[in-house]
DNA sequence: ATAAAAAATAACTCTCAGTCATTAACTGAC
DNA sequence: GTCAGTTAATGACTGAGAGTTATTTTTTAT
């Protein structure tokens, strides 16, 4: 009789329902408008009960990123699965990321608010959680260099740049984005993007031609 | 008698003697520790007085965020000043800027968190420091143009990309950098940066050469 | 010297995160 | 079935801290 396997579905399932809750009304409310009494009337559950599941509300808030990372995540994977250039498998994975902020700011946020807790503010947050993530990050980071490399290798992509420290600056441009993304609506840059008819998705491709191009 | 002009000198005094005051506290103990009342105990004054100066903390943040602002502002105009090709200026500009995030981690959070508040949540904060910073954001991010425009001109800038839009793809680096620094130690990014000997500055560098190397 | 205005205060309210003692539900042994 | 033990859930409680306001102190003008 699997007996503690069946606990810890159930318990995997109400933790996710606490999630769903929270992410649900954050995209209502936002993040710091949204209370724990909220969240728990929405789940179903009493404020103390969400106390069982999730060390504190920033932790929760952090498991919003965890499910973000994971997702692009599995996506990665599955792009990585195909038969195309380096250069195309890249290209797909920053769209795939910035497909994800654009219909879903609440995974967005998350992405970039709860990770950064400094030394001085981390204490209570929970750890598991917060190693989860860095883990997470740091294999989207290596698959990104993996892309590169298979580009490096069919031709796809020409640089003089290292993979590892190019993938690194693909990502800064990513977190660029993502920070633009966020910062909202009054900005000098989306009249910019406007006037020359762009949008992000083709400046990231304008990135990249220039990255993949540099004559070695 | 110019009664009314010391007055409001004597009002941007306090105002700047309980900035100085969170600056200090934040940096010792963190942004979300720090409570209004240390903030007041410190600059000698009482809570309520705090709220004659800033309509609430988020205000007083923003105010941070604000200075740190100028502070680049003035430095990017100074830069402008010299008489060196526009690659070379550009450069400055970024290199002030990753100064900046290194010696002052207060001031770099400050403008990454503080300044976020989408729709949702903007509610009370004073609307004029918003104001201000996004005009303060929109002009740097218009003197990097110039920059670009003058290193194009002066040939010491190949692209094949607008100006503009140059701008806004370095603009989003500096912002993934930053969002880096703020991360923290726990990274795989460190990690690469090491293993190549490399650091922040040195990969702006690479990123602004390859920009600048395009044949046209 | 005194009325008016400006600045400062500290006691107060209110919201909300997080805790804890208690109760309910389930599980298995007999 | 029922009783002991374990796990899950509750909601009343505490404490911290943001923001308010009625009152007092200080400054200025006449």
């Amino acid at each position: 009789m699997g007996k503690t396997e069946r606990k810890e579905r159930e318990r995997k399932r109400r933790k996710d329902r606490i999630l769903n809750a929270a992410i649900s009304l954050i995209e209502e409310k936002g993040f710091e408008k949204t209370t724990m009494e909220e969240i728990a009337e929405r789940a179903e559950f009493s404020k103390g009960t969400l106390y069982l599941y999730y060390n504190d509300k920033s932790s929760l808030f952090q498991a919003i990123k965890k499910r973000a990372l994971k997702y692009l995540h599995d996506q990665f994977l599955q792009i990585l699965q195909k038969d195309l250039p380096g250069a195309k498998l890249v290209h797909e994975m920053m769209i795939t990321f910035l497909d994800l902020i654009h219909e879903n700011a609440t995974f967005t946020k998350a992405m970039m608010l709860y990770g950064k807790k400094s030394e001085q503010e981390v204490e209570a947050t929970d750890g598991t959680i917060q190693e989860d993530c860095i883990q997470l990050e740091n294999e989207l980071l290596m698959l990104i260099v993996r892309s590169l490399q298979i580009g490096v290798q069919d031709g796809s992509i020409n640089t003089k740049l290292d993979p590892k420290l190019l993938a690194l600056q693909i990502g800064f441009q990513m977190n660029g984005m993502i920070q633009f993304c966020l910062t909202g609506s009054n900005k000098k840059g989306l009249q910019i993007l406007d006037e020359k008819n762009m949008d992000l998705p083709d400046l990231m491709e304008q990135f990249l031609q220039t990255q993949f191009s540099q004559a070695g």
